[in-house]
Order: structure tokens, then C-alpha cells, then sequence
DNA sequence: CATTGGACCTGACCGC
DNA sequence: TGCGGTCAGGTCCAAT
């Protein structure tokens, strides 16, 4: 599923519901989900900690707790949901149960997802990487530029690439550049400064949007209760093909680019030199 | 270094 | 119904 928006809704579905919880059990249905420490080090490492805060960066969700933190990736398929921890649905590869209310069921059918158990200085290092924040303050075309620049990468791929900017994916990148009016075709590093702008601003305002819109339910994502996000209702160009482009009309198209599905409005996004 | 292609998994869907 | 191919909100690693 989960790109910013859906990341941070989930986000937020937790903040309200966990935060002040103490872990009391914790269930490995999938080892693989665990990547640090041990299956063993993760259930015994948890068990009594309480949920601090409920953070997100990038794609990444973080649990703070007494000490260090609970690291989520949910991928292409996680889904986390909020529910009792003796009625798990299917694909669940994770529940934490706490000392009261509803369990956290880490819930993924490709198996993709990830979860860790770090200290602090763990954390920082699994995230180092991470490009910046784009609805931090400062993120603008500079920052991109300074990132991309020189570089003869497509810029979809580039907007893909999390070392880049942090929580953009398939969906939101291809909004962000119909919103730009940016062929995912173009070499990163040709973009001027003016068109960086506009793209760094077009990122932000398709991400708020999501967010506004509890994400998009496309294929898995809903919130911690099952609920849908609403974003797929305001899509201008993802999953559109053949559908009216809403500010041209022109039909949008279907091409790949890095090897991922891509959308695009063929008279407002035109390739240029 | 920068970039690309395949791998990792499972399930849904479409055409024959 | 069954089979094969394609596709899917992501990331990592090996090969150019």
C-alpha cells in the first residue's frame, strides 16, 4: 500500500489509540516480518515497554518507547489494524497485545513488510539515508536540485528514490508530475530551477491532499480500523488510463518508466529537450 | 559513482 | 475449470 499519506493516517490512528500503552505480549506469526534483533530478542525485548509517541519518516513508521523504538515498513502490502488480539484475520504476521484496549496486527499478504526493535542509535542509522521530510519546512526546488543535480535519471525514478526525497511512491509521484506538467520521462538534472519549484510545490500539495483524504484505498490500504481512505476519488491521472485528463481532456495514457506503471496526461506533460 | 534489472512474495484478473 | 501471463502504494542487491 503505503505511501506518506497513507503512512500518516495510520500514524495517526495510532497516536490516538496506543500511545501510553504498555506492551504486555507479542505473537511472530511470520519470522521473516523481523529484522532485528532475533524473533526471540524482539517478543522479549517489547514486553513491558510503553508506547511513547507515535512518529513517522518517509515511509516508516516509528513507536518510541521507554527506550528506543518499533520500527514498521509496511511495503507494497502491510496494513496495521487496531482489533481484539484473539480474532486475527488472515496474513496476520504480527500482533502486539497491551495492557488495555485493542491489539496491533501487523497484516501483510505479499510478506514484504518489515519490522525492528532497535535502541536509539539504531534507528538514526536504519534511517540515515532518508532524504528530506517534504512537508517539513525548507523543502522547495533548491533542495531538489541540489540533490538531482547533474543527474541524467529519469526524474520519476528520482522522485522513487527515497534518498531523494523521503515518503514519495508510485501514486503520489505520478499526481506530482501531471500536477507540474513534467514528462516522468525527463532527465532529472535538465529540470531548471523554476521547474523544480514547481514540482517540490506540486509534491506538496498532492501529499497534503492525501493526507486530507485519509489516503488512497486503491488496492490495501485503510486505516488501523479498516476504514477506507478517499484520496482514489480525487486521482487526476493515476490508474486513469484512457479516462479524460481533468484540466485538458485529452485521454490520459498508460507507459512504464523504471520499470513501474506510470500515467500520464500526453498533452500536458510533453517531453522537451 | 550512477543506473538498471532481477529478486523478493502472494493473489487478482484476463484471455484462451 | 484450469493454465499462463500480467499486474500490484517498495526496497535491496548484483551486474553493467
Amino acid at each position: 500500500m503505503p505511501e506518506l499519506p497513507e503512512v500518516e493516517t495510520i500514524r495517526r490512528d495510532l497516536a490516538a489509540a496506543i500511545v501510553g500503552r504498555r506492551v504486555v505480549r507479542t505473537e511472530v506469526r511470520d519470522a521473516s516480518l523481523v529484522h532485528a534483533p532475533s524473533v526471540a530478542g524482539f517478543g522479549r525485548g517489547l514486553r513491558g515497554k510503553a508506547v511513547q509517541r507515535a512518529d513517522r519518516r518517509g515511509k516508516y513508521l516509528l513507536l518510541h518507547l521507554d527506550d528506543g523504538a518499533l520500527v514498521l515498513h509496511l511495503m507494497m502490502s502491510g496494513r496495521i489494524f487496531l482489533r481484539p488480539a484473539d480474532d486475527p484475520v488472515g496474513h496476520t504476521r504480527l500482533v502486539v497485545e497491551f495492557d488495555e484496549g485493542p491489539a496491533l496486527h501487523f497484516v501483510d499478504v505479499r510478506r514484504f513488510g518489515r519490522a525492528w526493535l532497535l535502541p536509539p542509535p539504531g534507528v538514526d542509522a536504519l534511517l540515515a539515508d532518508l532524504g528530506p521530510e517534504p512537508l517539513e519546512p525548507g523543502f522547495d526546488g533548491r533542495v531538489l536540485q541540489a540533490a538531482v543535480g547533474g543527474r541524467r535519471r529519469a526524474i520519476k525514478p528520482t522522485l522513487l528514490d527515497q534518498r531523494i526525497v523521503a515518503g514519495v511512491g508510485n501514486i503520489y509521484a505520478d499526481e506530482a508530475l501531471w500536477l507540474a506538467r513534467i514528462h516522468p520521462d525527463t532527465p532529472a538534472g535538465s529540470l531548471s530551477l523554476r521547474r523544480l519549484n514547481n514540482l517540490a510545490r506540486a509534491i506538496v500539495t498532492t501529499l497534503r491532499a492525501g493526507i486530507e483524504y485519509d489516503g488512497t484505498s486503491f488496492l490495501t490500504h485503510v486505516g488501523s480500523r479498516g476504514e477506507r481512505g478517499r484520496y482514489q476519488e480525487r486521482l487526476n491521472v493515476f490508474q486513469r488510463t484512457g479516462e479524460p485528463c481533468p484540466r485538458c481532456g485529452r485521454a490520459i495514457e498508460r507507459l512504464v518508466v523504471g520499470q513501474r506503471g506510470t500515467h500520464i496526461c500526453p498533452r500536458c506533460q510533453r517531453r522537451r529537450g
